[in-house]
DNA sequence: ATTTTATTGTCTCAATTTGATACAATAATA
DNA sequence: TATTATTGTATCAAATTGAGACAATAAAAT
């Protein structure tokens, strides 16, 4: 088995209970009660979707997270924990909120998270602890990602954000601020196009746009203010045999 | 001496060295490694200014800040915090940024400042570990606030924007993000009353915008744009003795 | 009492942006 | 060669924005 500290579940395993710092048996060592969630979000099939994970033998659908280690920075660790799950580095990411309230805290339910992979669930398990969530939003490019199943046989897998299943603990809601916060930053240097590959048609783009906003643009006007954004260079025009006109394919400006 | 745990002094009076969860002589306890900082903006005499706190034998300016309560949300941790500095409840709040970089663990600094109130600055002191802190920017109206001087002796003040003093670890960068959020943020449901009386004329207001954004704006466009708005109710008319027409009063619908 | 001063509130008009539609161009197929 | 299903651009009205004109007015100056 491959170390994988970003799967909370290898964490677990690993993990020895010692109040502070959290401590697994490469010596390696984590900041207590600080944790991160993903929202990852990726674009196929004119579907706007997201990873979730689930955790066996539990019913138990989250987002994927992780914790921070001693000596790394909080947004290292994301992107640690990203490069874990997609394969991907550099993906695009952003800070959309931290989730803080106590009621997030429920033991019991990382309690059976911990006995069905046949752990000791001791009372005094630093991850029954209390945790702040630092959450992020991903936007990352479908076509290149290699989902990472699990050594601990949970899985992860994308959903259509319209699907998305009843996840643990505030992570529903997490997904609901991290789309949100996307909305809001939507436009700034055309966000979207992280979304897609290094080229792509200008329909593509207005799907992405549409599928984020969940209301329909209009074509032209559309395309009038991507071209005017000045982000966007046009390439050559993609021929997929289709009885049509052929678009063109753009990319962002680097 | 009264209790106010929100300042870091008293909390190193009554913190005892303990690894976790870290625990003050009444016995409350906070979350390690999680703290917060505000930079809470108030406007007078027509510029914006920010609250900056000195900490006294050190030459240290800081933002006011504090830490969680093991069974308090983030948030109220946050509020408890400013009405403690400000005396005001129900303040327009919002979180900014989670900085969490290796870099801004700097215990030289605390040190230096556990030393200066003459505490022991064992080297476990858990006040020395590492934190992410968590920034809020918060809008007060200015002239209801009674700064709370504090009994260990360090000051809190009220300081133009535009001269801050060089402040402790990252807590100017802080100020810099809280600056640029609030900018983004400007627009929504008229954020700038915030920081006014509960009455105030267009002009105090697009002096707040004015202050806020660091340019000019025009006048009549403004006030158009505002009342379109919707957002804003007309009452009477302001007499202060000035030669000249007299202006409307407006307050924020509620 | 009248004029002056400094500001406020409203109006106007051109410039720009946006919304909606028309239409020509064009790959591949019939 | 005509047909089909787009794509890219143009057009025009509607809405918004930028800049300035101007009348109203509260108090001071004359």
């Amino acid at each position: 088995m491959t170390f994988n500290f970003f799967n909370i579940f290898t964490f677990l395993h690993m993990a020895k209970q010692k109040d502070n710092p959290a401590e697994n048996k490469k010596g390696e060592s984590y900041l207590t009660h600080v944790a991160f969630d993903s929202v990852v979000f990726g674009f196929s099939g004119e579907k706007l979707k997201i990873l979730v994970m689930e955790y066996h033998n539990t019913g138990l659908f989250a987002l994927p997270g992780g914790f921070v280690g001693l000596k790394e920075n909080l947004n290292a660790a994301v992107r640690r924990g990203l490069k874990e799950r997609t394969g991907l580095s550099n993906i695009y990411l952003e800070q959309c909120y931290v989730f803080g309230d106590v009621k997030r805290h429920q033991p019991a339910v990382l309690r059976k998270i911990i006995k069905a992979n046949g752990l000791a669930a001791d009372d005094k398990h630093w991850l029954l602890d209390r945790f702040i969530s630092v959450a992020y939003y991903a936007l990352i490019n479908y076509s290149k990602v290699k989902l990472q199943p699990d050594t601990l046989s949970d899985s992860c897998e994308w959903y259509d954000l319209d699907a998305v299943p009843k996840l643990m603990l505030d992570h529903n809601l997490i997904v609901q601020k991290a789309l949100e916060t996307l909305r809001k930053n939507l436009d700034e240097k055309l966000l979207g196009t992280n979304l897609l590959p290094l080229q792509f048609t200008m329909k593509q783009l207005q799907q992405v746009y549409e599928a984020i906003l969940d209301e329909k643009v209009h074509r032209t006007n559309f395309q009038r203010r991507m071209l005017a954004s000045g982000l966007l260079i046009r390439t050559e025009k993609q021929f997929l045999g289709k009885a049509h006109k052929a678009p063109y394919l753009y990319q962002f400006v680097k």
